[in-house]
DNA sequence: CATTACCTGCAA
DNA sequence: TTGCAGGTAATG
């Protein structure tokens, strides 16, 4: 369920707990479906005795960078976790991966739904990764013009849009249903519509939204959890995801929910333009 | 382009 | 029992 403050955020509470550990031994792994790639056996010989450097994030990839040129990618998608364990800790229902790290901690990578997966990269398999990828939001370098460039002659809504993480990186569900609202922009309107002074107040929103999100460690839901196993704040700040029907913050006309590309789309009827 | 598939659990 | 869930790849 994580979208790009929650990964950042379960990025950021691993590090501390990671950085400089080895990686001893690859204790458990009973999906093998969750590694994408090399194979299994490859995975196993190429990540024993690797040194982990740093812990990052790309879009909403938890980037682990290990010694001589490997990275570690795992994408949580709906349901995964990444958590940090100690050497009697008992890996449970639907923990899928462990690693065995020197010093006795365990890092889990549990998943319900089985989802999620995991790639490790040599360089060109990153720089493929991240090619992938449009620009990171957050990044200081991301600006208005960036966003208009993006929009500019896309005839699909801006609900589809920003969900295509070729086009930028890191927005999933609910925090493009914040944006939109905060920005005063239909979800339904057409990317190439927009004008000048809205892709202004876009770019504003999503920063905002994203922002905020980190800070707040989070949006937990059901069950997102950081690299402590601990919840986030963030849903206790939403102005419109999940409130089908409650009054707009701004003009109190009720919020409406709309099935948008498969997904839940929660908006102001009114004070949204379309 | 829109649908469907991938999985499991939970609430209506 | 059905529909829904924070994501994305595969398939018509």
């Amino acid at each position: 369920m994580p979208e790009l403050p929650e990964v950042e955020t379960v990025a950021r509470s691993l590090a501390p707990q990671l950085v400089g550990r080895q990686i001893a031994a690859l204790e458990q792994l009973d999906w093998e479906r969750m590694v994408e790639t090399p194979a299994v056996e490859r995975f196993r010989e190429l990540i024993i005795g690797r040194q982990i450097r740093r812990v990052g994030r790309r879009a909403k990839w938890v980037l682990i960078e290990l010694d001589a040129g490997w990275t570690l990618a795992i994408h949580l998608r709906m349901s995964g976790h990444l958590t940090v364990h100690g050497p009697d800790a008992i890996a449970r229902r639907h923990v899928h991966l462990v690693l065995q790290l020197s010093g006795g901690e365990r890092l889990f990578f549990d998943d319900e739904r089985k989802f999620g997966r995991v790639r490790l990269l040599d360089a060109a398999g990153l720089a493929a990764l991240d090619a992938a990828h449009g620009p990171e939001p957050l990044d200081e370098r991301f600006g208005v013009t960036d966003l208009a460039n993006i929009l500019s002659g896309r005839r699909i809504t801006l609900k589809q849009l920003l969900l295509d993480q070729r086009l930028l990186a890191g927005m999933g569900n609910i925090y493009v249903s914040e944006a939109l609202w905060i920005a005063r922009l239909h979800p339904l309107l057409p990317a190439c519509a927009v004008n000048p002074q809205e892709v202004g107040a876009l770019h504003a929103a999503i920063r905002q939204v994203l922002h905020q999100a980190i800070a707040h460690e989070g949006s937990s839901l059901r069950n997102y959890r950081d690299g402590y196993g601990k919840r986030g704040q963030n849903q206790e700040h939403f102005l419109v995801y999940d409130r089908a029907n409650q009054p707009c913050q701004r003009c109190g006309t009720p919020i409406e929910r709309l099935v948008i590309a498969q997904r839940s789309s929660f908006f102001c009827p009114l004070c949204q333009r379309l």
